[in-house]
DNA sequence: ATCTATTAATAATA
DNA sequence: TTATTATTAATAGAT
């Protein structure tokens, strides 16, 4: 069998390749050859390179030293160009974003930051205006039997004292309607107990507070 | 004069030349020689290509067909990248910082928002509970000598009703402290100002009254 | 830069 | 794609 000798590489036109399949294997040749140069650079000299390919299909064959996106984003930093190209834009809207949002952020944590203050010291004047009312606090203290004694007398007091305050109620007041209809005027105000008094987080009163009505004549607990 | 021959090219260790003017040399021809193959490149299969080096000095030698920064644009706002190289990750990052960010702001709206429906229920907490002590709210509408007057009054309240009330203390109940220091045990309940019960946003205690608490003996109001 | 002996890249082919 | 081979192109070293 007669060997072929290869005619060896040949000269060619320095023009666009029209045969599909010679044009993409020339592509891959000659791609790999220059990331190849590239790369041979970098490493003779020492220096940083990037190249990037866009392939007739469309797709994109990148090469860097170190790296691509380094590479890039030296160049465009550098580059003070005067063309402000897209590119700019796009990436000065997203720093600007950030920035936006990094400011938002600022502000936000001062509002946070005074709204915690502002609910300390809401709470500290609840707490302090329970003690306003001298018998709240202890009412806590005492047990279900000390609760029920109190009751009792509470509701003995009631009796003796209804006539006379009564009789005082029409005489000084404007006829409010609220203790005309039972004719009673004892109250004992208890104070709710203080964990009841949390509020943490929520806008609901759920736990409101929650204030003992007493009428003459029937139990208050 | 005899000619000495050209040892011509010879092969080279592929690590970066120590000789600066070495260096300097093999940079410039390699660097044009690149260029010249990504050209040829270009010319031959069509395809736009860039490419950025970076001199040891520092300097910036660029590429690029048809532009260098047309090609960059085109690089970083990739519409197809099959080889996801690191840029995508810097992209992301940023995409990832932004995003942080905003899972962040959101966040401290929410706690601002609580924060402040806190605040607001904390306050209404205050405002009522000024009112569960029905002299408190107008005691900040009377005058000084309105004042005078109300101590006054209040001061002989407690002398008259002070023996009855123990007395009925010390009979019914264990011995609480509770009344027994002031000696006080008649309570006149009075409402308290709608407008003054505002829980908004509060499903319960809306219409919450609040009970007075006063003294039989003498008209305060 | 230019030259030239060599090496390296690659067109054609399989 | 990979391999072979005949050629061309690139370039190291010297001028």
């Amino acid at each position: 069998m007669a060997k072929k000798p290869s005619m060896g590489r040949q000269k060619i036109k320095m023009a666009k390749i029209e045969i599909k399949n010679h044009l993409q294997v020339t592509f891959s040749k000659r791609r790999s050859g220059l990331f190849k140069k590239a790369s041979e650079l970098c490493t003779l000299c020492g220096v940083e390179a990037a190249i990037v390919v866009f392939s007739p299909a469309g797709k994109v064959f990148s090469f860097g030293h170190p790296n691509v996106e380094a590479m890039v984003d030296r160049f465009i930093t550098r580059n003070t160009a005067p063309n402000s190209n897209a590119l700019h834009l796009v990436e000065a809207h997203r720093d600007a974003s950030i920035r936006a949002l990094n400011s938002h952020l600022t502000q936000l944590l001062n509002e946070l930051e005074a709204g915690r203050k502002t609910g300390e010291a809401l709470d500290r004047m609840r707490k302090a205006s329970q003690c306003r009312c001298w018998w709240e606090a202890p009412i806590d203290k005492l047990g279900l039997q000390e609760l029920e004694q109190l009751k009792d007398s509470m509701e003995e007091l009631k009796k003796n004292v209804a006539n006379q305050t009564n009789k005082l109620l029409v005489e000084t007041t404007n006829g409010s309607p609220f203790f005309a209809t039972n004719g009673t005027g004892i109250v004992l105000p208890f104070e709710r107990k203080p964990n009841d008094l949390r509020y943490a987080g929520s806008s609901s009163s759920t736990n409101q507070t929650i204030q003992s009505f007493g009428y003459g004549g029937h139990g208050f607990f």
